[in-house]
DNA sequence: ACGGCTACTGCCAGAATCTGACAGTAGGCT
DNA sequence: AGCCTACTGTCAGATTCTGGCAGTAGCCGT
């Protein structure tokens, strides 16, 4: 096996393993030297790729993803650049910010004349869905990757307000709004929060008892056999 | 250097000459001799880059981006999915379809536990805008990218129907319409056309005689500061 | 404070790979 | 027919890679 390919070999083995792991069992799931290791180590680490040692643990890849060489038509990468613009103009800032950072590291590594293209682009996206909202979409992501419960003040269509709180596990993004996809617990039943219509959102620390999976599996059964409408 | 380097030199050097390009030239160009060239174009081909030649011509990279190695941090790649999953629902089927191939793509080369995070992702996108467009919008973009003439139909807003010949260099996406930024001949003056409103489209074989990014910036100074609305 | 585990570096000889040169075949272009 | 080019095989020398050894330093539990 070419060196160039064991690196992106190595890589894999960190991603595998998410708990520190010592240099001599990664050198032995590849079949070289710790000596070899080491210095492989060093050379990725010489490349960008955010890898951490420390002696007496092991190594640790922070999280991230490195994506290997790909090839990408002229119309996929039009469509990335396209769909990334539309995310850097939601109003979740985090997110946006995101999509920034990605389109210039993308923008980075083009060569000048495609670059000025990309840059002068014919694909524009409309301003932005000027939804008014007072929260964090940030929060609500967070707590939908860790399965954490949201509690929050809901004033829904009619304007009565009741506190809630939800398993978040989706969401959604509309043309106008966002929608927060969660188990209520109140009503103990799937239920669709508009963003804008949440206020004083704040993360709690438990874990909600249900795999985030599961529920947005059931969510969608229920959705795609509509009785009513 | 070393040789994975070179071999991404290479794939810029033959980026730069859009015309084929003889082996003797590239090898002067990396340093190398042109033996080693061969062997440098071997591999590449052998990775699946899609590099072209013929004998008595040269090489050719057919189009189409190589991106090196990436790291992206997690809400990058989130906002990358989602991007690319809004694109995928726009009507616009070619362009959808280029977006689809980028998530497959994209989704290939994560490992297993991080593909079905994707698959099951927790990022939605609302029901494609329904806009009915009778015409295909992939032509207009091609039109677009070189710099030619389009002639078809107009319903304006009031009904009247008339035929346009129009320069266009922009398109915009906005929340339910998809939008045509073109010089009018007939008007003499930049005009956008609401693409539902667009009908029997014809692209015309004759370049326009400006420069598409030139008409982009003077389009973008006149919108940047409005008198009327 | 101690020993065990680990990351990391410098050094060196053998192994593996890469490289350039030459010779030769085949295909396109004028 | 002649020229330019892509491509392959072979081989010796240059370059790089690799594994083992020795040594330094940091984190950990006892």
């Amino acid at each position: 096996m070419s060196r160039s390919e064991r690196l992106l070999d190595l890589i894999q083995c960190l991603r595998r393993h998410r708990r520190p792991v010592s240099g001599q069992t990664l050198a032995n799931e590849l079949g070289i030297s710790i000596r070899t290791l080491y210095r492989d180590i060093a050379t990725l680490q010489g490349q960008g790729a955010p890898i951490e040692g420390e002696a007496g643990l092991g190594y640790v890849l922070k999280p991230g993803f490195m994506l290997p060489p790909l090839m990408f038509s002229d119309e996929e990468i039009e469509a990335i650049v396209l769909g990334s613009r539309w995310v850097a103009k939601q109003p979740d800032r985090r997110l946006s910010a995101a999509a920034a950072n990605a389109l210039a590291k993308i923008a980075a590594v083009l060569p000048d004349d495609l670059r000025e293209e990309l840059d002068a682009s014919t694909l524009l996206v409309g301003p932005p869905a000027a939804a008014i909202e007072g929260i964090d979409l940030g929060v609500v992501r967070q707590a939908i990757r860790n399965e954490r419960k949201l509690a929050f003040l809901y004033r829904d269509a009619g304007g009565a307000a009741s506190q809630r709180i939800v398993w978040p596990f989706a969401l959604g993004f509309f043309d106008k709004v966002r929608v927060v996809v969660a188990w209520c617990e109140m009503r103990q039943d799937f239920r669709h929060f508009r963003a804008d219509r949440i206020a004083e959102l704040n993360a709690i620390d438990t874990r909600y008892p249900r795999r985030r999976q599961a529920m947005l599996r059931e969510w969608r059964a229920t959705i795609e056999k509509p009785r009513g409408s």
